[in-house]
DNA sequence: CTATGATTCAAACGAACGTATGAAATAGGA
DNA sequence: TCCTATTTCATACGTTCGTTTGAATCATAG
């Protein structure tokens, strides 16, 4: 039957690019690089893709589809259950960002090369990429935003939105950077840290997250339309 | 003499290099691309800088070694007004992000286009690139985190330095990413706000970094060597 | 076994890449 | 003016890129 595929050779392909595009980027990375690490003819992406843009793109519908669904799951399961009340700030930073971290505790779903992978992407100057992940995904965002602005009346909608972003961002640069915290610090201290740095990473970051998160609301000096006064949130 | 060069050459070359590895980054830009949108001869480059990836350090190096030592500048002068007191976290935050961002209101330093290259640089995966940053500008970061240390002494050192790192990542990603927020926003709320957005970025993010930077420390479940209550900062 | 469709393979395609070359053009001091 | 060093130019080199092709191999249903 036509459906029928030689699973082996496209999840090894897969696999291989993710692990590539990680180290050296989409554009840096080969055709001839991926296939040859993968064993494969240079042939098989073509044959089983198509070209190297779906490639990328099955690279990330693999590992995403599951993480979006999963998110919005736990978002669905803590609304039921918080009964029509608004959720807490923390509930739902979680439940973006615990899940996305968690994710990469586990092997099977890519691990923590895929979550480097999607950190530097979101900054990578490749428009395709970028274009396909924001259609496809655009209605996770959607929904947690809503959460966000029911969970945070008192708030404007546009600091709430600036404060996603800002959180995407930390969050982004934190799994993408081995290297890039090299930058910032030798790790005289704890340098046993490696071993066990996802486990910490979480509460880490959302202690960090939810700081800014609940920040007092910044003072402009231009005028503005509207002003309100700083949240204490939950 | 040897050391007068066509400088126009020189700068229209810069200019429009920075402008391209931007939009495509550097992989994804070509000689011929550069020279082209320079009108520039296509040896010129090799010519004035030697290499592709000559041409690109000295992208960075000319808008980095004044950023850095501004930075350094105006926390020397902060600690010297401060008499040996710590200086607030809200002042070493200032003096790296803040000095960072005013630079891009300034077009004669690269604006907001050099911002988001560097933004998307310090993901992007190009070793060498990264490697470079490294190394030329540790004492910089040294001296912050020195700083830091003396501000927060009742933080663990390594709190702080994840902390600096998320920090760089939340600006990063929000100088980088014009497109990148509109992944998360459509922007119903405030759409008037491209016009005079770095005016606000500024004091949006100093919040979202101070709030982060000042958050109550992580609870891990493992245990851990040293762990000091929660800073409530200055 | 045979037939059929799915997959793999070696080989090649044209295009684009970064770089090198040597001649032509330009500028400034003697 | 001529001379010399700097800069620009058209052109080409060798490599590598993503993709295509058609034959060989494999798996499986009849």
């Amino acid at each position: 039957m036509a459906e029928i595929r030689n699973i082996d050779t496209r999840e090894r392909i897969l696999d291989t690019a993710e692990r590539l595009f990680m180290a050296h980027g989409y554009e840096g990375t080969s055709m001839r690089q991926i296939t040859s690490e993968a064993s494969v003819n240079l042939a098989a992406v073509n044959y089983h893709f198509g070209s190297k843009e779906a490639l990328i793109e099955e690279v990330f519908r693999r590992r995403l589809d599951w993480l979006n669904e999963e998110r919005l799951r736990v978002l669905d399961e803590m609304e039921e259950a918080a009964g029509g009340k608004p959720l807490k700030p923390s509930q739902i930073v979680d439940a973006f960002f615990g899940t996305l971290i968690r994710m990469a505790e586990d092997e099977n779903r890519g691990g923590l090369n895929f979550l480097r992978l999607l950190g530097r992407t979101m900054t990578e100057p490749s428009e395709f990429i970028r274009a396909f992940l924001a259609h496809k995904y655009v209605h996770v965002m959607d929904r947690f935003k809503e959460a966000l602005f029911k969970s945070l009346p008192d708030v404007p909608k546009a600091e709430i939105v600036w404060r996603f972003h800002f959180m995407l961002g930390a969050t982004s640069y934190a799994i993408a950077g081995t290297d890039t915290l090299r930058l910032v610090t030798d790790w005289g201290v704890e340098a046993a840290d490696t071993e066990d740095r996802l486990d910490r990473l979480l509460p880490r970051l959302m202690s960090f997250l939810l700081g800014g998160l609940r920040a007092p609301l910044p003072q402009f000096n231009t005028p503005v339309t509207e002003q309100e006064p700083a949240t204490k949130a939950a």
